[in-house]
RNA sequence: GCUGCUGUAGCUCAGAGGUAGAGCACUCCCUUGGUAAGGGAGAGGUCGAGAGUUCAAUUCUCUCCAGCAGCACCA
């Protein structure tokens, strides 16, 4: 752009610097230093901003010239370059084929195309063996810059209608840039990589086909998407496709089978099917909630899982939500639906007397079982389902208690989180949604107060706008588990709007009838859903004070029966869950299956232990066992045994 | 809800236009065995549901239901 060719300053990371004219590129930077880096160079960074090597520098800046051993730029790189070169393989496969859009996203790449015909699983091999014959060609990637009429009238000549939308979404009349791989052309932001032979042929695959919608709204024609996985070698790529089979491995809907915990069917679809060892699990889960509660001075009530329309119109859900409730149909002309939510019940339990400033912070707790008609199309396990229990609760206080009430819930959470084994936690503010009922200012309010209390208890926090529950802004939770995977537990959301709804009131100390605040929590959130969480978080193997089945006591031969029997009423009757295994199996048949079932202790027992009043000690995962005196492991187990809030 | 795929025994799966098979699990018998599958016998299926094509459908076609992956949704 500059008509000067007056010298221009580079910076390199080791702070030497170097002059060149204004204009030169990465690329002659890198055959300035060296003719070996002008080879292996894939692209730079400028003041900052990752350049592709063919883009001219015009002023003093810094520079770092990037090769394959710069993990992240060379991802980048790769990804980006693999969805051009996939595109390019569709079309050379299928011309007419139209393109889309294809990003970078975690571990690789998707492109989105529009086809009559999908693309069958045989079709990715195709594709990808297409892909590895452009990258063997080493086409050289060029780059050019149009002014937006040329690249409109040449993708209307070309008949890709998607790209000419794409360029009337891009705001502004800037110039466009183009790249080209080989022949093929396509509208692209850069940088991009010198030759299509510096993508590693055997570091990428093509992994699945689905449906995607253009620019991802319903109302839109659904497209088809191809995803695809690549990093820098092979060893990095086998590396992830095995993490894949080990998260595989803790899928909760397998586990669950395995563990005996719950199933589904297809009259309930949606809805668990507790068995005895997984509603174990799931009250040993409601009992710690209920004693934080307690301990944090939350009162539990109980409100009807049906009510009439009359109550959902108040609330608002009956206009908001009603295609995700479920109704129920009576002879006696009136309306029902099954709760959605527990906070309409909790208001009427609030307004059923007259609350005094002094009554509050009145704060409500119920694990109260709502149901929702989730689409089809979300239902997962136990982690998106329609009928749900909550560890629920609504805190009516007054404006003044607001901020902090909110830090209080704040500290509850990391507690809570921190005694299932969750540390890394951050946290979503989401604000004022378009659907929404209030007045700006009750939602200035409610934002504000709960940024106050993030800043307050010096949380870091990412704003979703206009993300919120249509009664009123939100905080999630989100919990990193052992793997790396996000998964959004508690809420926090201030309320406003339903106490105003159903004309809520406490007596000030001045006599005046106020409006409460309200906020709703949940902490857990969904308890199906948390225990899903956990199953996974744990593969399986749950903390001793969570196995639904702590110890198995199993005989070696029959003569242990009643001994095993002994050893199991002493288990019980420390609080332990035992259980004997008196079967007419091999003991290596025993240890397998209970092994395989995920139970933490299996107790053998045969003649010696009967003679000598011990157990022999075997712990899940671990080959060696130790012989123990009875005594001394029961003691030993309590211990262990105690949920994280009881223990001393 | 949308796109694609799938649905056969409790589980994991094979099969084929002529009303079905394996392994494990289950029941019984033998076996009393010291830390991840001892041996034998037996029982078990309207092949997801309904309709259509056909002499004949579990197999082919259509509709519905459910599941899986992704998208959209998630008060």
């Amino acid at each position: 752009m500059s008509l000067d060719q007056s010298p221009i300053s580079l910076t390199f990371p080791d702070g030497n610097a170097r002059s060149y004219d204004a204009g030169v590129t990465p690329a002659q930077v890198a055959a300035d230093i060296s003719s070996s880096l002008a080879k292996k160079a894939i692209s730079a960074t400028v003041n900052g901003q990752h350049w592709d090597l063919q883009w001219p520098i015009e002023a003093d800046a810094s520079i770092a010239i990037h090769t394959m051993k710069d993990e992240e730029q060379a991802n980048e790189l790769v990804r980006h370059d693999l969805a051009h070169i996939m595109a390019r393989a569709v079309q050379e496969i299928w011309p007419d084929t139209k393109v889309t859009i294809g990003p970078v996203i975690e571990n690789g790449w998707y492109y989105d195309f529009d086809r009559a015909e999908p693309f069958t699983p045989e079709d990715l091999g195709l594709i990808e063996k297409k892909m590895k014959e452009i990258i063997n060609k080493r086409d050289p990637v060029t780059t050019e810059v149009w002014d937006r009429a040329r690249a409109v009238q040449y993708y209307t000549d070309n008949n890709e209608p998607y790209k000419v939308e794409l360029i009337d979404a891009i705001p502004g009349d800037e110039p466009l840039r183009m790249y080209w791989h080989g022949d093929w052309q396509d509208l692209c932001r850069g940088p991009h990589l010198q030759h299509t032979g510096q993508v590693p042929g055997d570091a990428f695959k093509l992994m699945s086909v689905a449906g995607a919608y253009w620019r991802g709204d319903s109302n839109n024609q659904m497209l088809q998407r191809i995803y695809g996985v690549a990093f820098t070698s092979k060893e990095k790529l086998k590396a992830h496709l095995h993490m894949l089979e080990e998260a595989a491995k803790r899928d909760h809907r397998k586990l669950g089978r395995e563990m005996d915990l719950f199933h589904f069917e297809e009259v309930a679809p949606g809805s668990v099917f507790w068995h005895p060892n997984g509603w174990r699990l799931f009250q040993t889960l409601i009992a710690y909630m209920r004693r934080r509660q307690e301990a944090a001075g939350y009162v539990e009530v109980n409100s009807p899982d049906i009510m009439d329309r009359a109550l959902w119109e108040t609330s608002g859900h009956w206009f908001n939500y009603r295609e995700n409730m479920f109704l129920a149909q009576t002879q006696d002309d009136r309306d029902y639906a099954l709760k959605p939510m527990n906070c309409p019940g909790h208001m009427l339990i609030y307004n059923n007397d007259i609350r005094s400033y002094r009554d509050l912070p009145l704060k409500i707790a119920e694990f109260g079982k709502v149901h929702r008609y989730e689409p089809s199309g979300a239902l997962h396990g136990l982690l998106r389902v329609r009928s749900f229990t909550q560890d629920d609760a609504h805190i009516y206080c007054t404006p003044e208690q607001l901020t902090e009430e909110c830090l209080k819930v704040n500290d509850l959470i990391l507690s809570i989180y921190r005694d299932f084994g969750f540390d890394d936690v951050h946290i979503k503010l989401s604000t004022r949604p378009e659907n929404r009922i209030g007045s700006e200012e009750s939602w200035d309010k409610s934002e504000g107060a709960l940024k106050t209390a993030l800043e307050a208890a010096g949380m870091s926090y990412t704003i979703f706008e206009g993300e919120g529950a249509f009664y009123g802004p939100k905080l999630e939770y989100v919990l990193r588990d052992a793997i790396g995977r996000d998964w959004q537990c508690g809420t926090l959301q201030v309320d406003f709007n339903l106490p105003e709804r159903f004309n809520s009131t406490y007596v000030a100390a001045s006599g005046e009838r106020l409006p409460p605040v309200m906020l709703h929590r949940a902490l857990f959130g969904s308890l199906e859903r948390f225990t899903g969480i956990l199953i996974e978080q744990f593969a399986g193997k749950l903390p001793m004070w969570l196995a639904p089945r702590q110890v198995v006591v199993a005989t070696i031969t029959s003569d242990g029966d009643a001994y095993a029997q002994e050893v199991v009423n002493t288990l019980r009757a420390a609080g332990i869950r035992a259980e004997t295994d008196l079967r007419n199996e091999k003991i290596n048949y025993k240890v397998r299956e209970h092994s395989l079932a995920k139970v933490p202790v299996i107790l053998a027992v045969g003649h010696r232990e009967v003679d000598e009043r011990t157990v022999s000690v075997r712990r899940l995962g671990e080959k060696q066992t130790s012989v123990q005196p009875l005594d001394e492991f029961v003691a030993a187990l309590i211990d262990e045994a105690t949920p994280p809030d009881l223990k001393g």
